[in-house]
DNA sequence: CGCATTTTTGATACACGTCAATCTCCGTGG
DNA sequence: CCACGGAGATTGACGTGTATCAAAAATGCG
């Protein structure tokens, strides 16, 4: 069970306050706090539900903004949650680019980033979950996938499904598992895109 | 077959410059142009898919911004359709309202109208009708709404279970078609939530 | 009035959901 | 060191919600 548990500041506490944060709870909905700039992994935005329960409702990727609505309303509007292992630092970052136009770039990011988390929710299985890889994949060919479960929140499948479709990429040798310690890694992989 | 024309400013001329637009193209991905805010009426946004069809990417109601990228890029991102009749007006309005508190509204409002579509994406085709049905009602409980084929890109559903879950809902007595010169309208309903 | 567009409806197919069992990986404690 | 237990992942068998294909009806526009 995931608990709500402050950020770990422990590590990198020199050059840029980069913060580090393992894979779990970042903030909760309607807390206090500040906003920040993902740098690496992957982090889910929830709305709280009718029953209480987490909604996915967005994405956000290595250089997304999160949180930036308590700069406007003094309190986070979605829950968010690191699917993978993530360095976050404050925003805005306070160096030289003007205010107005920093944001007008991040709103533009965020409305780009909504397109591709739609897109992730349409068309058949097997391509919303090759898309979601596309969009997580490294420069090195790379990727660290978030647990089936939260693969089938985003793209609104069921983790039975996201589990096969896995599987299958790796038989067709288009997900090859990375080795740790010699056992075979379930979500870290090479990629090895057809297209 | 929908053809990209220039908006048509022969209505309201007079105060605060409000446009008005009748179903159908509003401008064209890639293309340059200013921003609006959606006074009323209902807009999709697309992508260029692979190709070069429109691929679905958000939704604008009444109050949203649209095009604001061109401030930033000074061309738009998303190509915009209006799937009912629509009011808009440039943006910013050049009001008293700081231009940066402004762009900080209008990123939240987007993140939020984002995970409104993300919702419009998952459970149960009914579900996500009615959702739909819900973000576009009006404060006297009347819709307007887009053709069937809009809908069912906006959900990722087939036009024939639009028109099952539409004419069931009527069944129900949940949407009550507006009678235009007797005859039975196809997409304006008073609307009888349950909830 | 006539024709193109949009909507409705029916029959059938299949992709994904559901339920259940098993397996792997890992941390914990005896 | 190994037994134990829990979390996550895999796999199989079967059910079902929605897609698909086809045809007709209703609507709206010139």
């Amino acid at each position: 069970m995931r608990l709500f548990s402050p950020v770990d500041r422990s590590k990198s506490p020199s050059a840029r306050q980069t913060l580090n944060c393992t894979s779990g709870p970042i903030y909760r909905a309607a807390s206090e706090g500040q906003a920040w700039r993902l740098r690496s992994g992957v982090v889910r935005l929830d709305n709280i539900g009718p029953k209480g329960e987490a909604v996915f409702a967005s994405l956000a990727i290595a250089g997304d903004i999160i949180g930036c609505e308590t700069l406007l309303f003094g309190a986070y509007t979605f829950s968010a949650t690191a699917l993978t292992q993530c360095e976050m630092s404050p925003w805005p970052e306070g160096d030289s680019v003007p205010a107005g136009e920093s944001l007008l770039a991040s709103l533009a990011q965020a409305q780009r980033r909504a397109a591709d988390v739609v897109a992730l929710r349409g068309g058949q299985a097997a391509d919303r979950v090759l898309g979601l890889i596309r969009l997580l994949v490294d420069s090195t060919g790379q990727v660290v996938l978030p647990m089936r479960q939260d693969i089938a929140d985003i793209t609104d499948l069921r983790f039975e499904t996201i589990s096969r479709i896995i599987k299958q990429l790796e038989r067709m040798q288009i997900l090859l598992p990375l080795r740790m310690d010699g056992v075979h890694a379930t979500r870290g992989f090479r990629v090895n895109l057809p297209a």
